[in-house]
Parts: structure tokens; sequence; C-alpha cells
RNA sequence: GGGCAAGUGGUGGAAUGGCAUACACGAAGGACUUAAAAUCCUUUGGCCGUAAGGCCGUGAGGGUUCAACUCCCUCCUUGCCCACCA
């Protein structure tokens, strides 16, 4: 007989929504706990992705509820976004009508799967209540010149008719639709998070219970360089070129420079030239190629001479001046020295120009390399050559050396040069927050006043998926009175980059009604940090960077006193079906509700849960599934055989498994916990339980399998709800053992157990060990050179 | 090209210096049943052996150690991130 999921799952759900069991208030007497998992955008159907991501918080956040702290636990949706438009386009309705009905549909989901939200404390981004807040804090950025409208190449996906940060372009493509982006110049709205690099790469030291790999992928974002801004004077006109090197250990390799073929001084080196013809020929070809074709590290290196020549400062040698393809100006000074022997790119470039070489560090062992005789740079490390009063050095210490004297020889500047770029969030969208911003023919660009916020969207703008920004169809939306002169002017038709929205979620939960302010000071004070969150790798640089970067400015701002939103991060695995990433283009995709329907979302749950450790990605197994269900229906088994009184050994069985889980859902170990749980089961199988051992099981097995545990709980006569019950405890007088056994090793071969007595002393051991009949075959006319005794573990004798 | 992570039975996985393969799936056998399902019990890394037991075994090779899946070095494979970044 197997116990009747369905009912029971509809019946307490019913009763947690109507006793509101999870709705918390700030209490200053107990411990907080805030576990947030990353919300979602409402697509409309949720996935075993979710599913997954939101099984490991609830557990979580359920055994933390259990252990007396004030669980926050809240669920939102990230709404706005560019699917809203193409499903309203393809179905025929309204961004706003589809957004709403798709959160319904979502909510109902996540209720059937028995999560412990507290839905009082909904948000949407989509909504004005939490948008006007978006564009409160892109008016306090404003005001203090952290955002900033600027032309510029930009990236633009043709497909979205959009651009997009530097964060959203993966390898080259549109990060939603994978088409190739391209490069325009348009007038758009930045962020400077630049602003806040150091603080940004420098914090990442108090992230220590973050994945290493998250940490290392916003390092490597960051990308802070440290080297030298070397100055080059030209040999016959009075400018200078700079170039940034993190070698400057090369420079008396340096034979050539070469410049971005876009570098604003390259005509002035060209001009009146023999190849001024062919380079100008160059640069419009370069200017021609996307950024994609050019950076892509396999195409040849492409240059030409400018006809110019600088002097390397530190030995005054003429140097040719070139322009090639495979420097880019957005790096460093868009100019570098090129030291052909120890760098490969200028070694390729070099070999196909016939440009000179000089080796300036050799091999550890002096082994002398001729130019003739290098196949390819040599980059490793080595000794100076060829340099000077730093010859002999190693190639390290000459770097710091080098760059020392020419810092004081004012030859060059040490500096350091970053990768991160500042933030582009307008989007040629209508699905998003406007932009407070309105621009006057007299006054120029004039902020919204914060009185007029919300700058509400238009519940009815065209969206044809044709391109330009719909919002710049709406007559009424756009013509506006300057607020400044009261003149006729025009609103900002742009709206805002979804990461925006979710770059502060974690906040507004804090205070989600609140409307006077984005949260209230003392609740984020109560409340914040988040103790844990939980979400997919995918958003390791740019949701978890933006989120660090508006943590940050709300610190400046003097609304919250910590430098870092997020304790403790949990980047869960992906579900796979057939070793692939569940996809509707895959077609391998298992519905949730399905399984739901068929075993209960308590199965489902357990499923998820014992299959793998979160961190690592799951391969589904229908099997699997059956075999939690099985599981659960052992476990409901047991009520009707109850044993007046339980035996010692199981008793035992019992404080060890209390203390193993209580340890394994600390550490987000629940595949474990889930064994340990087996085993109790499988040992109440062999000898019967009471009702203590019983209810406990029942306690444990309770924030995997609520509804299922609620009702074992009534069954045993308990009226409160299981999900407040206390956390048992084990005994520590239970996990001592009287007889313990001993592993027995000769030369580190295991050959036999002994059972002894727990308080046994070394020596007696010793003696014991020796007598053992089994072992004479291992030690017999052999001399003992060793006897190790690990206690209460092992003895290793070594002959 | 650089960085990081991983590699364990037929399968998912456990063990982070001390009994390799916990727990589960699958498979085989048994009990119950007219039968099946469900349930319960037993066996289940490979090789040799009737057995007792032995030998081998955590991607490959080397090292440290009384003892290595675990630490160190070299290599292979897979996955992820970054990348003409000067």
């Amino acid at each position: 007989m197997s116990y009747s999921f369905k009912e029971i799952e509809e019946k307490w759900q019913k009763i947690w929504h109507d006793k509101k069991i999870f709705s918390v208030q700030p209490d200053q007497e107990r411990k907080k706990y805030y576990l947030l998992e990353m919300f979602q955008y409402p697509s409309g159907k949720i996935h075993m992705g979710h599913v997954r991501n939101y099984t490991i918080g609830d557990v979580a956040a359920r055994f933390k509820l259990m252990q007396g702290f004030q669980v926050m636990h809240p669920m939102g949706f990230d709404a706005f976004g560019q699917p809203a438009e193409n499903a309203a386009i393809k179905n025929n309705t309204k961004p706003d009508i589809w957004t709403h009905k798709c959160i319904d549909w979502m909510k109902a989901e996540l209720k059937r799967m028995g999560f412990s939200y507290d839905w009082g404390r909904e948000v949407s981004t989509c909504d004005s209540d939490y948008y006007k807040w978006n564009q409160w804090i892109f008016l306090k950025m404003y005001e203090r010149g952290l955002a900033y409208k600027k032309g510029s190449d930009v990236n633009w996906c043709s497909s979205c008719e959009t651009t997009l940060a530097n964060e959203e372009v993966i390898e080259g493509g549109c990060w939603r639709c994978k088409t190739k982006v391209e490069q325009k110049d348009l007038e758009q709205w930045y962020l400077k998070i630049t602003d806040y690099k150091e603080r940004l790469l420098e914090d990442l030291n108090q992230l220590g219970d973050w994945p290493e790999r998250v940490i290392s992928m916003q390092n490597n974002w960051i990308g802070k360089s440290s080297g030298v801004e070397i100055y080059f004077k030209l040999k016959d006109l009075a400018t200078v070129i700079p170039v940034f090197t993190t070698r400057a250990d090369t420079i008396f390799g340096a034979t050539y420079i070469v410049l971005a073929p876009e570098h604003p001084q390259v005509l002035d080196l060209i001009k009146g030239r023999l190849q001024e013809k062919e380079a100008l020929k160059f640069i419009e070809k370069v200017s021609k190629e996307t950024k994609v074709v050019r950076t892509s590290s396999d195409v040849k290196k492409e240059g030409v001479f400018t006809g110019s020549y600088a002097v390397n400062p530190v030995n005054n040698e003429t140097i040719p001046i070139w322009i090639a393809d495979y420097v880019l100006m957005e790096y460093g000074t868009g100019a570098i020295m090129a030291v052909p022997t120890h760098d490969q790119r200028d070694f390729l470039f070099a070999k196909e120009h016939e440009l000179p070489m000089r080796i300036v560090i050799q091999t550890i062992d002096h082994r002398p390399t001729t130019i003739e005789a290098m196949i390819e740079a040599f980059e490793d490390d080595g000794i100076q050559v060829n340099s000077a009063q730093f010859d002999g050095f190693t190639n390290q210490e000459a770097k710091i050396k080098i760059a020392e004297w020419m810092e004081q020889t004012k030859i060059g500047k040490i500096q350091t040069h970053w990768r991160l770029r500042d933030w582009l969030i307008s989007r040629q969208r209508y699905w998003g927050t406007p932009i407070p911003i309105i621009y006057c023919s007299k006054c120029g660009i004039v902020p919204v006043p914060y009185a007029q916020l919300p700058v509400e969207l238009p519940k009815d703008a065209p969206i044809t998926g044709e391109g330009g920004s719909p919002l710049g169809k709406v007559k009424e939306f756009v013509e506006v009175k300057c607020p400044k002169c009261i003149g006729s002017a025009r609103r900002e038709t742009d709206t805002m980059a979804t990461f925006f929205d979710s770059s502060w979620y974690f906040l507004r939960f804090c205070s989600p009604k609140l409307d006077n302010a984005p949260f209230n000071v003392l609740d984020a004070k109560y409340w914040m940090p988040v103790d844990q969150y939980i979400g997919g790798i995918e958003h390791a640089i740019l949701h978890l960077l933006y989120s660090r970067f508006f943590t940050k400015f709300f610190q400046d701002l003097g609304m919250i006193d910590f430098k870092e939103p997020f304790k403790r991060l949990l980047t869960q695995g992906m579900v796979l079906k057939d070793g692939e990433v569940m996809s509707k283009s895959r077609g391998n995709i298992v519905d949730p509700d399905s399984i739901i329907k068929n075993y209960g979302a308590d199965t489902l749950r357990l499923f998820i849960l014992f299959a793998a450790p979160p961190e690592t990605e799951l391969e589904w197994d229908d099997r699997g599934i059956e075999g939690a269900n099985k599981f659960l229906n052992r476990v409901w088994r047991v009520q009707e055989n109850l044993l007046p009184k339980a035996d010692d050994v199981l008793l035992r069985t019992m404080h060890r498994v209390i203390k193993k889980v209580s340890v394994d859902y600390a550490e987000f170990k629940f595949n474990t916990a889930i064994a340990s749980l087996m085993e109790l089961t499988n040992a109440i199988y062999q000898s019967g339980a009471d009702k203590e051992v019983f209810a406990n099981l029942v306690l444990m097995i309770s924030p995997i399998a609520p509804h299922f545990a609620e009702e074992l709980w009534q069954i045993l006569g308990n009226k409160e709800s299981i999900c407040k019950a206390k956390w048992p405890e084990f005994d520590p007088k239970m996990l001592v053992e009287d007889v313990i056994t001993i592993v027995v090793q000769v030369n580190g071969k295991l050959r036999t157990k002994l059972d002894v007595p727990a308080d046994i002393a070394q020596d007696k051991l010793k003696e014991l060990v020796l007598s053992e009949e089994r072992l004479k075959p291992w030690i017999e006319g052999k001399s003992i050179r060793n006897f190790v005794i690990v206690p209460k573990k092992l003895v290793n004798i070594v002959v």
C-alpha cells in the first residue's frame, strides 16, 4: 500500500497558506537567517532547474526554521524583459497581461512544490511600485555622476534590435539569441561601475564562502593588470606616443611600436609619407571588420608601416612605427611596444614583415639562443641580457627595477589597467523600466523630479518587433513639459537593462511594500546581508557583479553598513537528461508537473536532492524517481508496527544519524543526509522502532518531504505544524561505544580486524594484536620495525 | 594560449591521510501469491579458488608516508571561464 500523496500535499499546502506559517517579521530577540534563491523570469512554466534550485533552498530554510532561526525566505519575479514582448506578439496580447498570467501560473506551480515562501513579500519588477525605485536609484546615480550618457561604439544585436552590455556578449554573440554582435555608434546611458573597480576586486577577499571559480571569474572580468606606461618620442615631431606594457623587463628588446588603426595619432603619422595611401586603405579595411573577426586569434596578423619613426627611450634607438589589426584601441593606450623575441604575437608579425629582433631574456642556465634558431617567442622567465645595467638580474627582478628606474627618469609611469568597462544600460525595448530623463532643447538633459516618479510605462505601446524603441511611438509618453523651463520637451524612450532590476531586489524583500524609499534602513539592517544565496553559475559575472556594485552604491548613500550583499553563495549544477542539458530545442524536457502528478512533490524533492550533491550536474533518472517514492512508502509503513520500546542498538544508530544529518544539512550535503536516513530506516526494519525513534526520523525527513512528514507528525498525535517543531538533538553519551573495531594492517595492507574494549591501553592492544592467530603467516619469523597505533581506529605493523 | 574544476563498480554517487565502493538504481536468487504487481530477505568491483583465503583495483606514470581516491610532480581526457588584454 502506498501513501496518498495527492490528498496529503493539497491538504497541507492549504493549511500552510491559511495559517501563514512562513510569514515572518524582524524579531530582535532571535537570530535571523535570510535565505534567497535567485528569483525567476516568469516564462510560464517551471523547469527542473528551478525545481532543483528552489528545493535546495527550501530544505535549508526549513532546517533553519526548525533550529529556531527567524527565517526570511521570499520569492518574486524578474518580470521585465524581451521574451514577454515576443510572446505578446505571438499570442496577440500585451506584455503586461502576458506576464501577469505567467506569474499566476508559476506561482501555482511553486505552491504545488510545497516551498516555504513568505508570499507576503512577493515582488514583481514590472510593477510600478517596484520600478519606481529603479528610477529613484538611477537618479541618485545621475546626481553623483555615476549615470551618464555618451556616444560610442556599442554592442548591437540585430535580432533583438537592441544594445548589449559587455557582460551580455558571450563568445562574440548575444547572450540571449547567440546572434553575432555588431558595432554601432550610438548615444547611450552608462553606469560608472568602473568607479567601483578597486572595491569590487578588493572585497572579493571577503567572500570566503563563495565558490572559488566564481571569485576567479569575477577577478578575471575586472581584469586588473599592473605595468608601465612608457613614453616614446617621435623622431622628428615633438609629440609623444604612450604605450602600456606589463613586461617592462623586455623594453630593451622593443624593436618597433604598433598602433591600433583607429588610434587618434595615426593620421598625423602617415600624413605626407610615401606609405600614406596604403595605410589609409588598410585603416578603411580594418574599420569594416567586425570585432569578432578581428579578435579571433587564428587570423593572420596584418599591418602596414606608417613611414614614421620613434625613439626607444631606454637606448635611444630609432624604431619604426606600424599600425596593425591585432592592436585594440579599447585596451591600454591603443599602442604597444613590440618585443618579437618575447611575445608570440609580435614574433609572428615581425617574421611576416621582416622586422628586427633582439633577445633580452635568456633561459636560467644561460643557454645561448640565436634569433635565427628561434621558432617561437621565449615567453618564460629567465635572465636579462642586452639590457644595459639590468643584465644578470632575473627578469622578474628586472621588471620591478626597470619600472622604478623609468618612473624616476620620467621615461614612463607605473600604471594599472583594467578590463572592466562601464555598464551600458540603455535598451531599445518596450518591456522595461523607463529611464527617468527628459530632453529639453533649452535646458538639455533634465532628470525627472523625484516627486514625479514613477515614470509609468504606458500599457498600450505598439509592439511590432520591427525595431526602434516602441515608446517613441507613444505620443502622450514622449511629449512632456520640461520640469525646469516648462517648455515642450521629449522623454527618453529607451528602457533600462533588466539586470538593473535584479541588482537590488534582495534589499526590496526586506520591506516590499514600503512607498517612501526603496527599502527601510532598519529592516535591511536586521535582515541583510543574505546569509545564503543559491542560483545558477550562469550569473557568476553578470548579476552577481552588478548586485555587488549596487550594494556598494547603497553603502555610499549611507543606507546600509556592509560591503557585500551575499555572505554565502551556492551555485547549483544543471539538470541533464541523457548527458545533455534539458532544453526545449533538444526535446528532452521532463516536466515537473507530470512528476508531481504521478509521484507527488515530496518524491520529486527527495529524488532531486538524493541523485547528486547540489553543486554537481544531475543526471535525470526515471528509475531514481521510483526509488525515492519507494523510500517514502517504506518510511510510511513503519508507523503501522511501532514497538513500545526500541532496543539499545537502534537508539545508538538514531543518535549517530541525528548527528550526521544535522551536520550534512548545515553543509548542504543532502545526498549523504538522505543516505543516513535510509540507513536508519533499514535499521528500523531490522529491529523495530518505538514512537520516539520514529518521530525523530519524521522530523529529520520533514525539510525534504514536508507534506509527508506533516501528515505523519499529525498521526503521531502532534497538534502543531512540524515546520516549527524543534530539530532533534543527539545525546553524545549515546555515541560512545564500549567495544570498538580495530583495523589491523601489516605493511599497510588490511589483514584482520579485532573487537576490543574502547578504553584498552596501548601496550595491552599491542600484546593482543601480536598474539592474534590470523596474523601469524604475515609476521612470524620477521622482525617488527615499527608498530603504528592510531587510537580507536587502526594498528599497522611494519615488518 | 592562460586559469579553474573534475576523472572511483553496469549506473547515480560515498569516503579529503587510516577498512575503497556507504546509500540508492540496475541485475541475479529466494519468500509471499493460483499468477503478477507490490512487499520482505539474500547476493552483487575484477581475477584465481569447492572453500578458507589470496592477488589486482579509484584516468596514466612517478614521488612523499608506517599508510595515498585523498598530499606533491609530470602527462592524458572531459567540462567551464577568460583570451590578439600588450
